[in-house]
DNA sequence: TTGACGCATTCCGATATAGGCATATGATGG
DNA sequence: CCATCATATGCCTATATCGGAATGCGTCAA
């Protein structure tokens, strides 16, 4: 079996990067494709596909208007995500098991080491 | 080019539903391999190739414990994801444009139409 | 009707997946 | 050293992706 779909999801759909930047603008307003295209640097049809995964999952929507097609955010798809991962909240600050001690001593070695921040 | 590589960015990671369950198991303290693929019913070469993902993004930990791998959760990689989905917060309420109006109507002309409430 | 515009769809190629299964690697105990 | 348990990796198949280019509509204006 391959990958589920990035139709399957909203998970899926939103793991590609374009298709995020896509969902940021349309907290603007309702865009045409052509614009979305122009403003994110890639081809219309690119920008066509990308918006029919975002559409398929429910996080956007479509509105005939005349020769252009209005696309609009539908962020609804957005809070289980959100919900999901705010499930972990309390464990992104004192990570690991009771591991938080073992932070600070990364923390402190790592100060003595070096001088400068090495992380990622 | 294909699909971005899973192992490229959390939001890759946490596409895939096995993972997501991983991740929540773990926030229960860390656990072995075996013992994560018994509890989700997989394979153990399965819960091992998730676990190599998670890790590589970061998302997991391993320490060595004898025989055994104890993976933890390491949840910091979660918050830029809980951040970028927390900037549509405030649309999944009222969606789409200016349409909160659109909305209301559509309730109001639910309620007209039916007593009983139609949502899901 | 013809032409131009806006957008969707299709075909192609390259890639990396998840699953299943077998097996290699590593550490432990006798 | 050998057997065993705990994990990791390799190989294989089927599948769906993203990108690019070409093309197929549907709409609007003359």
């Amino acid at each position: 079996m391959a990958r589920a779909a990035t139709t399957s999801d909203a998970f899926n759909a939103i793991a590609e990067p374009q298709r995020r930047e896509i969902l940021g603008l349309l907290r603007g307003g309702e865009r045409p494709v052509t614009d979305l295209a122009r403003d994110l640097g890639m081809t219309q049809p690119q920008a066509s596909k990308h918006l029919r995964v975002l559409r398929e999952v429910g996080l956007v929507r479509v509105r005939e208007a005349g020769k252009q097609r209005l696309y609009g955010l539908d962020a609804r798809g957005l809070r289980p995500i959100h919900e999901w991962v705010g499930g972990f909240e309390r464990f992104w600050n004192a990570s690991f098991d009771r591991l938080d001690e073992y932070v600070q001593e990364l923390k402190q070695a790592s100060q003595e080491a070096a001088p400068d921040d090495g992380e990622q």
